[in-house]
Formats: C-alpha cells, structure tokens, sequence
DNA sequence: CGGGATGTTGATGGCAGTCAAGCTCGGTGG
DNA sequence: CCACCGAGCTTGACTGCCATCAACATCCCG
C-alpha cells in the first residue's frame, strides 16, 4: 500500500493529471487497480465499437482520437498529450479509437473499477468533469474550424496552437516547432488530405512565414504575424 | 419551501432533466434558487465572450449553441430541447453563444449558486458528468461529418437523426418530420451553405427518398432505406 | 545501398460556394 | 378581397477551392 502510494507520488504527471486533486491517503486507492502500459507507435488503446473496458491517464507520449465512417474515412476528433484522461465512463461500448502516435506511457484503470472509485474518492468525479467540459469546448473549436474555415485558416491556425502549446508566452520570432504528428494525421485532424496540408504548408513558406528544415516535422516558424492573419482574415 | 419543490414535481421535464434524479427534498434548494425565464424566437441567452453568469434547463422549446470566427461565419455546434441542460459551470467566461430558435422556456440558475449546490446536493454533479460527456460524443460525431462527409451524406444523416428523434423506433414509411430549424440553420448546423442545403434536398426529391410540401418545414421521408444508402455510402 | 514509408509537386476534375434572379408563403393594409 | 411586401426558400450560371490521381523526391532504417 505504501509502495502503490509512493509509486504515485513519484509520478512525472501526479499535478497535472486527473489524481492531483486526490489526497494522498485516496491516491493509495487509485494505485491499487491502476497499472503501467506502454504503447508503441501506431498500436491501438481501444477500438470503436469494442467493449468499453478500461480508462486510463497518459503518462506520457501522445495519442489520437479517432471516429470512422462505415466506409472506413476518419476523422481525429482529440489528441491526448501527457497528463490527459482517456476513457469513456458509464459507458458499455466505446464510441472512439485510441491510437498511440508514439510511444507512449499509461497508467491504466479496469473501467467499472474506476467508476466505483469515482463514487468513493472525493474530488475525483469533480475533476474529470472539468475536464470534460474542457474537452467539450475543445471540440466546439474544432467544429467551428472543420464547419467554417478554410484550408490556409486551418494550417495557419493548427500551427498557433502549436506554438502555444510549445513555447513561452512571449516568445519572439523565430519560433522552432515539433510537429508532434504526421501529415497524415493533420490532414485527418484538420479535415483535409496530405496533398493539401503539403501544399498551405510551402505556401506558408514561399509567403515567408515559416521555414521547413529538411521537409519533416520540424517546422520554423518565421513571422507569426503572417500566421494570425492567415488564421482570421478579414 | 412546500410551494418551491411542487413547482419542480410538476415541471414537466421533471424526468429528463437535470433534476430528475435529485431527491425529492433536495429539489427545494434548487427550487429556491431557480427562476423561470421565456424567450423569444431569436433572442439570446449567452454571447460568446460575455461573462458567464447563469445556466439552465431548457423546459420547452429549442435553442442553438454557436461558435463564431473573428470574421462573423458562423457554426452551430450543438442544438438544445426540452431537458437538456444549458451552460458551463466552473468558466468565468462564455465561450458559445445560446440562441433561442423558437419559443422557448427555461428554468434558470444563477451560475455560482448552481455550482455550490452541485457540491451539495448528491447526484447533481454525477448527472451532469454523464450529460457533459453524451454531449461530447455527440460533438465528436459531428466533427466527423463536418471533415468527412458530403453535402448529400450531411443532409441524408440530418434527417435519418430527426426520424429518430420524432418517430417511434419501428415507424414504417412514409413518416413526417417537423424540421425544427430553418434551413440557414440547417446549413449552419451542417457547415454547409443555405442553396447548398436546398439544392441537395430537391434531389432528395427527385431520388424520391422524400416528398417537399408547401416549401417549408415539414418534410416527408417516403423511403427511409434510401436516406440511410446515401448517408453511409460505399 | 536499397526499399518502403513519408512528403512534395503537378495536372485535372468535381463538388460545393458565390452571386443573382425568381418563387412561395404569410402577413398587412388599403 | 386583393394588392403589396418582405422573409425564407428554390433554382440557375459560374467560379474556385480542394480532392483525386499520378509521378517524383526525400527520409529513415536495416
């Protein structure tokens, strides 16, 4: 119990993820079910239409959300990024696939398991529902962005969001950015194909707003300026 | 304290809503603090970017919940009926605009008083978190049509979902449907344009899937097998 | 150094947006 | 009762953006 308790309290996400709210006596409980995995890239957490059996916290890496036509076209629908909760509670089948975009880390909860908790552990229920409200607005953004904007608001946007997610806040120009996904998945993310985010992409830098070291996922972004007009002209 | 609580048993959402599965003796608190409120067709409850100051449950009536770009478009990214639950609790700021489609009738909460009481009133946080994520599934099937189905999927799954929502689970065609947004709504709901919309349900037409009388908001689904080939092709 | 995965570039076409005109329907007032 | 009017809806002509198909370049890893 001591050993579970400690295994948490040493863990590199216990502030930012759903547990660090919990009191220390509680996260003894959590730990007791919870159980490392690790995820390779491209491997599969849960399948769309699979029994809905487990939730999970990332540890670290960083994951994809996926929903599907019947006809086998996907949409991401959310990125997971250490820290972040996984999982759909209180339901039977899970409506989403999760996919590992590197290797990443989870600490795991049998789901009904978790729910029980959930009742028990004070705190816990609160915070995983501000969570998911964030979610929920994260998701109101991107549907404003899939419904209303175009290809170059798209890039140039996904591309801020980036550099705030990346850097300091008053980082000045020029401004080196991992993209942590391929073109692939940004074209998915963004409601695109791969031809056209290459495309707004050499654009973005014949237009002198970003530079593109050794066409990969590295991207330097030049004169952030030029991105914010790109991402809402008008 | 006896009249608050009969006001909310005989409310006629009683069993959909929030409340539902408050204690009867706990429904008094959230009795005293609620106040009904009418609105009009058009008129606003929330502006993006506004204070956050209240939330509510829709008693009768339909409303939309948009997000806007800096540029004015336009994307509706949820609609509300009767029971559902209206607001974000915990945000200081509204980040969606809340707009009444039609007559509509709330029973509103002061924002900070309702989220005292979810803290003690139990099960009103709970059903909330099961609110707040079928909310998010149902975003995320929507960013599914908004990055990957056309206009003639959008429009055919926009329909089969108001059969389902309208008629009993094993109606037989033909079935009428009350559409109960206008067709700019349409458009806005789908990330489509208005002739967009209009255009790809007079083909609707000519297929024979539906029938058009009097131009307006009533429409005729004469085969639903037909909706159901053209919003999952392939 | 080869071979497969990933990314870029080019040519072409179709779907949906835009602009514009006409239609339908309900309401209003003469 | 009918003429008028305006909002919402439909239809048409045209344009343009982005998807598609295809070839090529680059990167990565054995």
């Amino acid at each position: 119990m001591a050993i579970a308790s400690n295994r948490c309290l040493d863990c590199t996400v216990r502030d930012t993820a759903l547990c660090g709210g919990v009191d220390i006596d509680d996260l003894a409980t959590l730990s007791a079910i919870g159980r490392r995995r690790a995820l390779g890239a491209g491997q599969v957490l849960t399948w769309a239409g699979d029994a809905n059996l487990l939730c999970a916290n990332v540890v670290a890496g960083i994951l994809k959300v996926t929903a599907s036509t019947a006809n086998g076209r996907e949409q991401i629908v959310g990125l997971l990024f250490a820290g972040d909760f996984v999982g759909q509670p209180f339901a039977e089948e899970s409506t989403v696939t999760v996919t590992a975009l590197a290797e990443s880390d989870l600490c795991i909860y049998p789901r009904e398991r978790f729910e029980r908790i959930m009742g028990e552990v004070p705190g816990l229920e609160h915070a995983l529902l501000r969570r998911t409200m964030a979610s929920l607005n994260d998701a109101r953004e991107r549907m404003l962005t899939l419904g209303q904007r175009s290809a170059q608001e798209r890039i140039a946007g996904f591309l801020l969001d980036l550099v705030d997610r990346t850097a300091p806040f008053d980082a000045i120009d020029p401004i080196s950015i991992d993209v942590p996904v391929s073109r692939g998945d940004m074209a998915d993310l963004l409601g695109l194909t791969i031809e056209t985010v290459s495309r707004q992409l050499t654009r973005l830098k014949v237009l002198g707003a970003v530079a593109l070291p050794r066409a990969g996922r590295t991207i330097l972004v030049r004169d952030r300026a030029i991105l914010e007009a790109l991402a809402n002209p008008g």
